[in-house]
DNA sequence: AGGCGTAATGTAAGCGGTTACATTCGTCAA
DNA sequence: TTGACGAATGTAACCGCTTACATTACGCCT
């Protein structure tokens, strides 16, 4: 199919051939620039931009020891919490000589640890995953990389390597402490997915409430199903229709608190009035929404440039102390809690 | 799966030791297993299993002329659109021995055509581009990629080598001619970010109200500024001060149409009846917004799949006739635009 | 002038696979 | 029995780059 390639591509002889120089020095120059003398140097940078010569990332990733992706490991394509991740991610990559690789485990710690195996066999510059609930083979495969390692989304106090994120515990407990502050009384959960992270929002919710003293009867409605606003309509309903005390609700993301707002507005339920909402993540839409929703802001992007920031760093050697980033959160209040 | 030692990793010249064949043989039972005596395949196979081999990509990508790499390159992290589009992409590639290389090009021709250079350097297996608006630069490469080449997104008559999407022009047409049908007769436009796609949707909206004999006065409201919720709460606005007879909005997504939704109701305009509101690739939270949004629904997930399949049918020789795919679009009518 | 240290460059051995070509071996027809 | 032949396997040359080590060139000291 392609004998004659036309992309009869230009290689590094290409370029020493044409400057008259051995192979070595153009990847000298490549490398490192400062032990080659300044009028090769720049020879073999005209003729790499005439010849319109790149690199080959495999050769190089077979000669060295280390290729120069940077492996990504996310449970999920379509969460938007991840993709203002990735949006953190590759800007803080771009104009590095790195390239970021992906991979989706689809929440399925057996389906991570392979990710990670199969990353690391490609000798990655870094490696992020997200949390800390990979499987045992998984945390010692990580602890053993050979490359810097960075959990993202949480923290903790036994990172394998490093860890940026913040505690998922302590922004739900502090959301729900914002809900009773307001006035709610007897405030409700919703919640999908319910994998670990959300599992510890959910422990937060309790915590809060029994620190007040409050009873959460049957204000608790989760479910394992993926995330969606049309899901916290549902879920919703299926709370006022439990517990129709419900005053108050917290939700574990802003898709959930959107929907949730849609069912409250088809019940006529007044917002905040009847009904306080506070979601989580603080995505854009819930400054503009009618009524604005108050949300648990998170550092999303922040958290994706950050983790690329550390690999760099370990990289270069210029490796901070601390080994857990805590980028903290903050409750964003808006007329959905405004109290009664 | 016994030595998890990724450091020491262990390669095919430890797996054919350990059966005692030559590399050659592990090689070849990897990529053609019908030469090898059933006998050694076996043995072999086990050697991998409980060594725990995995190929390194670099190698065999150096090795051969072509690595196991698609590559797809995007315009946008963030936009949602896309995330459907590489879940579907992760979805076709799981299984197969590919794997998924991911470029943003931030909606920058530049930017796209020096990541198209950077990726047909690896000789990917395939590559994925969104649309049609490369730069001359850029189609020459993709003209002579020597890997099959997947445009998505879009329709045309003249794909560089194979394509799938829907006709943006069409789809705004079709939706403008929705919203006329439902008794509007001042249909205003809201747009961002204006790249090609979007100009097409509105060349299709204007077209189609001249079509009509509908004069569009001050009622095309667009920014170059990117897309969001709150930009559509702006644009309505904006639209709805210069353009009081508005009766009914097509947006170019549903962001925006959430956000003029919002904003609607902020105006005390009541939704249908004061106006209309249609959006456009009918996201999930359509459905569930009070009131419901119509929305023209497009084939995202599918397309990323699509994609996928189209390349591998093309590497394994089994490709189709058709080069243009064209998945279509639907109008998705909802209490947003029930009319006068 | 001869010797030496240093900076700049060249030489060549891999990195872990793939694959064209060579070799071995068993089978079968003559 | 023997030679021919095809199937199975081995041998070794790459693929494009990195890097340890060898070599060269040059300036400076005694």
């Amino acid at each position: 199919m392609n004998k004659n390639n036309v992309n009869k591509s230009v290689t590094m002889r290409d370029v020493a051939d044409h400057v008259g120089v051995s192979v070595a020095t153009v990847s000298r120059t490549l490398r490192n620039p400062e032990v080659v003398s300044p009028a090769v140097r720049d020879k073999i940078a005209a003729a790499i931009e005439s010849l319109g010569y790149l690199p080959d990332p495999a050769a190089r990733a077979l000669a060295s020891t280390r290729s120069d992706i940077i492996g990504v490991i996310l449970p999920s394509v379509s969460n938007n919490v991840f993709a203002d991740v990735m949006d953190g991610i590759y800007s803080a990559v771009e104009g590095t000589h790195h390239s970021v690789q992906l991979g989706y485990s689809r929440y399925a710690p057996l389906s991570e640890e392979n990710l990670i195996r199969v990353f690391l066999r490609q000798r990655p510059a870094g490696l992020i995953v997200a949390g800390v609930d990979q499987t045992e083979a998984a945390q010692a495969l990580l602890r053993e990389a050979g490359c810097p390692v960075v959990q993202i989304m949480e923290t903790g106090s036994n990172p394998y390597d490093r860890m940026i994120g913040f505690s998922h515990y302590d922004a739900a407990r502090a959301a729900t402490a914002h809900l009773i502050a307001q006035g709610y009384r007897r405030p409700g959960f919703l919640g999908a997915r319910m994998d670990p992270r959300t599992q510890r929002r959910l422990h937060g919710f309790r915590d809060e409430l029994r620190a007040h003293g409050i009873e959460e009867g049957k204000r608790i409605q989760t479910t394992t199903r993926p995330s969606s606003v049309t899901l916290g309509s549902h879920l919703l309903a299926q709370l006022m229709d439990l517990a129709p005390e419900t005053d108050a609700i917290f939700c574990i993301n802003d898709d959930l608190a959107l929907g949730a707002m849609f069912e409250a507005q088809r019940r006529n339920l007044r917002i905040p009035d009847d009904l306080g909402i506070c979601g989580f993540n603080d995505m854009e839409m819930m400054a503009a929404a009618e009524p604005s929703i108050s949300s648990v802001r998170t550092f999303r992007r922040e958290m994706g440039e950050g983790a690329v920031q550390l690999i760099l760093d370990a990289l270069s050697g210029s490796a901070a102390q601390e080994k857990v980033v805590d980028l903290g959160f903050q409750i964003i209040q808006r007329r959905s809690t405004r109290g009664r």
